[in-house]
RNA sequence: GGCGCGGUACCCAAGUGGUAAGGGAGAGGUCUGCAAAACCUUUAUGCGGCGGUUCGAAUCCGCCCCGCGCCUCCA
């Protein structure tokens, strides 16, 4: 059974949905401002690596994801581009999605575009209007702390120490007490603005989470998703706007990725350890390392990104290619070797095991290199059978629905291939067998040199004991 | 200061009372015309420090040291 770590509680607890069978969920998508880092793209792989163990565990699964599109940042950036806010949200989301499917994540069932649900939010500020949640300053809507007798349950935080009436943020120095947050802002110049039943303005970023989450998932919701730094205030606002509207909990459990740093530090662009995934791709790291090695700490722990890691991250996956191909293209005895044949047949359960224990995903890559290991060691010894082939096969597409780092299992070398330089199967097999046939004639400069041409080529040529195999670099 | 995460080999990392998974790197080996690749083996009497509990502790308790995050821009 899955258990997860709550924030709420501060500890692991099993997980049941409300509905048997069903699971509904949100997490905090991007702010579209500019590129997503590789620390945003930490939170939104454990994001996809839970939605996969929870249908690959047989729930059917209502993902919602929101993609805020309206905030200082986004229009602070759209006027020093000179465009639109929509023009530029739009650009930035498709970049949004590119990085995505780069890194194979998959789409959730829902994406709620914060500017699409204006009149919703308006509504539910409304709402809470009427029952004396709120106060207006300016033409601004502020949401009053202390109406809400449960604020800092998620993040155990005592602001009784704040002092009412301090300045903090330019944009919100009428508010009554500095605890108190924004629901609807009023506009300044220049600035996009809605018209709506509370005066023109537009929406504060936390009601926007609320206002979608319930729309789409119900007033009471299983699992709300996202980065550690957003415990306070986001979801602290969220639980306080959501809550004092409906009394009832918003969302059972909430699940935060700890943050990703980068050399021992927190990413930040003067420090010139800031990287988007372009950056990383650009210096040559395939998207499958930078999924793996984001994937491969498990989420309570901070992750400390180095490029080091990276190509470790790159070498292990390569052990996996190699261990596919072998299996693929060498030729076993008949029948079936029991002890692999266990081995097989225990994997699944062990990679549930591990998922299931708080997304253990470190633990999962245990036990697939272990079966990787014990599979090899047979092969040396002449022990594996053709039997056990398709099991083993089995068990790494298993691990890779959730992981989804290896290339489809046949074909995947020819498209990662500049098609210029790009040798057919063919060729390679014609100049393999013109190397075969001067190796055999014991013309080893001819040999050598037909092998070097390859390698330059970018295929890389094998002598094993089954033949020669070879295969694209 | 408050809340939270963590300190396990050269690097990453699992392990919440029974005698240290796994990956990377290094070293040795198998194979080979030579390479390369691949594969195998190997690398922590030790788990930040000091005490304590226990037959037994990386795991439990106490004290201490260190790193990081959040505390109203933040994934």
């Amino acid at each position: 059974m899955l258990a997860l770590y709550n924030t709420l509680s501060n500890r692991v607890e099993p997980f049941a949905p409300l509905a048997e069978g069903r699971v509904r969920m949100y997490t905090c998508g991007p702010t579209v401002y500019d590129y997503a880092h590789i620390g945003n793209y930490r939170t939104f792989v454990f994001a996809d690596i839970l939605r996969r163990h929870l249908r690959r565990s047989g729930y059917e699964l209502r993902h919602a994801m929101n993609l805020t599109d309206v905030d200082d940042k986004t229009i602070r950036n759209a006027k020093a581009a000179g465009m639109s806010l929509t023009d530029y949200t739009d650009k930035y989301i498709a970049a949004f999605w590119e990085d995505m499917l780069i890194l194979h994540m998959e789409r959730p069932e829902i994406i709620a575009r914060a500017t699409d649900h204006i009149p919703d939010m308006v509504n539910t500020i409304q709402q809470l209007e009427e029952r004396g949640f709120t106060y207006r300053r300016e033409g601004s809507v502020y949401f009053r702390i202390e109406k809400f007798p449960g604020y800092g349950k998620l993040s155990k935080i005592d602001l009784s120490g704040m002092r009412p009436g301090a300045r903090v943020d330019q944009d919100e120095y009428e508010k009554a007490d500095v605890r108190d947050f924004v629901l609807w802002k009023a506009p300044k110049p220049d600035e996009p603005y809605w018209e709506s039943e509370l005066g023109p303005g537009r929406p504060g970023w936390h009601i926007e989470c609320s206002v979608m989450a319930t729309k789409y998932l119900g007033e009471t919701f299983d699992i709300h998703a996202g980065g550690t730094d957003l415990v306070f205030p986001h979801h602290e606002n969220e639980i306080a706007q959501s809550e004092a509207l409906t009394g009832k909990p918003f969302a059972r459990y909430w699940v935060h990725c700890e943050h990703l740093l980068v050399d021992g530090q927190k990413m930040s662009k003067s420090l010139g350890n800031y990287y988007t995934l372009r950056d990383l791709l650009g210096r040559g790291y395939s998207p499958a390392a930078i999924r793996y090695l984001l994937a491969s700490v498990p989420h309570g722990k901070q992750l400390n990104f180095t490029l080091e890691g990276l190509q470790q991250a790159a070498n292990a996956i390569e052990r996996l290619e190699n261990f596919r191909f072998r299996l693929a293209h060498s030729s076993f005895p008949e029948g079936a070797n029991p002890e692999i044949e266990a081995k097989t047949a225990a994997f699944p359960e062990a990679l549930r095991k591990a998922l299931d224990d708080d997304l253990n995903t470190a633990q999962a890559l245990g036990a697939l290199f272990e079966l990787v290991r014990d599979a090899n060691t047979a092969i040396d010894k002449g022990q594996l059978c053709q039997g056990n082939v398709e099991g083993i096969l089995r068990c790494l597409e298993d691990w890779n629905g959730i992981f989804d780092v290896l290339p489809p299992a046949e074909g995947i070398s020819d498209l990662k291939l500049d098609a210029t330089f790009q040798l057919s199967a063919e060729e390679i097999e014609r100049k393999i067998q013109e190397r075969q046939d001067a190796r055999r004639g014991r013309n080893f400069a001819l040999a050598d040199q037909i092998r070097d041409a390859l390698v330059e080529a970018g295929v890389l040529i094998e002598d094993t004991r089954d033949g020669v195999r070879w295969r694209r670099k």
